[in-house]
DNA sequence: CTAGGTGCAAAGTATTTGCAACGCT
DNA sequence: AGCGTTGCAAATACTTTGCACCTAG
């Protein structure tokens, strides 16, 4: 790790308020590195050849402590156990931060209109689906 | 179950090519009388209450049956292990509905502008996470 | 020094699979 | 009649937790 690098993370750590660890330091830093969407497996594989003593529950640890201060993102909020889609109408999903939960709103009504085609690299668009993130009317009482 | 129902999954079966089974036809009713977005475990709760002897296992089967079909769409397609974004630029995700690849496409090249706003109902909205469904460029290849 | 972090092993949840019996077509 | 479907139990995958020891601040 460069020293700037280094500097970043812990100026990052102190802002959320968490310990500087030699682990942490090492799974930010993988992650900085690794492209896409890698699994805590595959960070965990990574760590291993630097740290050949860390344990997968700390990489787990670690990285809910990374999407809790927002040092990193989740892909999708909803990764949990397979959820069937019972509304059958064109909608996409209003999904709380905060409580994770997932509110249906109509696609006309959010304004986004699906249409086919194609796209630059080409992938074919068939339909979209939105999330829209942010905060529901409960969650945006509590402090 | 109305005669009209019985008739309109018999009907989605035999354009699906599938069976029509008693354990089928049931979740297939419980699917649809539920609202929201179920996990297997609900529909197995619900199912129970006609079909007493009926294994979670079907109910596993029979649901990944209707998405493969068609029949009903699953509110995630990356809804399996959590998965870290490494990606810190704004953008967006080509979802492949049939390998399940992920890749991301700028938020500027999507033209999908996000700003926070206030929806009807009160929800808080501060970004937006866009899913382009569609077939990537290797499975447009295949039959 | 001490609150919080770590590694280990065990527990918990979610999902899949092998197989014998059974039921559509 | 034959092949796909079902229920069961066991297997697998993913994630969390309890606890004794260790380390940053």
């Amino acid at each position: 790790m460069t020293i700037a690098e280094a500097n970043e993370f812990r100026a990052l750590c102190e802002s959320a308020g968490v310990a500087v660890t030699h682990q942490r330091q090492v799974i930010y830093q993988a992650l900085r590195a690794m492209h896409g969407h890698p699994s805590p497996e595959e960070v965990y594989e990574r760590v291993k050849v630097r740290i050949p003593s860390v344990s997968l529950a700390t990489v787990y640890k670690n990285i809910h402590l990374f999407l809790e201060s927002g040092i990193f993102h989740e892909v999708s909020l909803h990764h949990g156990s397979l959820r069937v889609e019972t509304n059958a109408r064109p909608h996409h999903h209003l999904v709380c931060t905060s409580c994770k939960s997932i509110t249906d709103i109509d696609a006309e009504e959010l304004g986004f209109a699906s249409k086919a085609r194609k796209l630059r690299g080409g992938f074919l668009a068939q339909r979209y689906a939105v999330d829209v993130l942010g905060l529901c009317p409960d969650c945006q009482k509590q402090p």
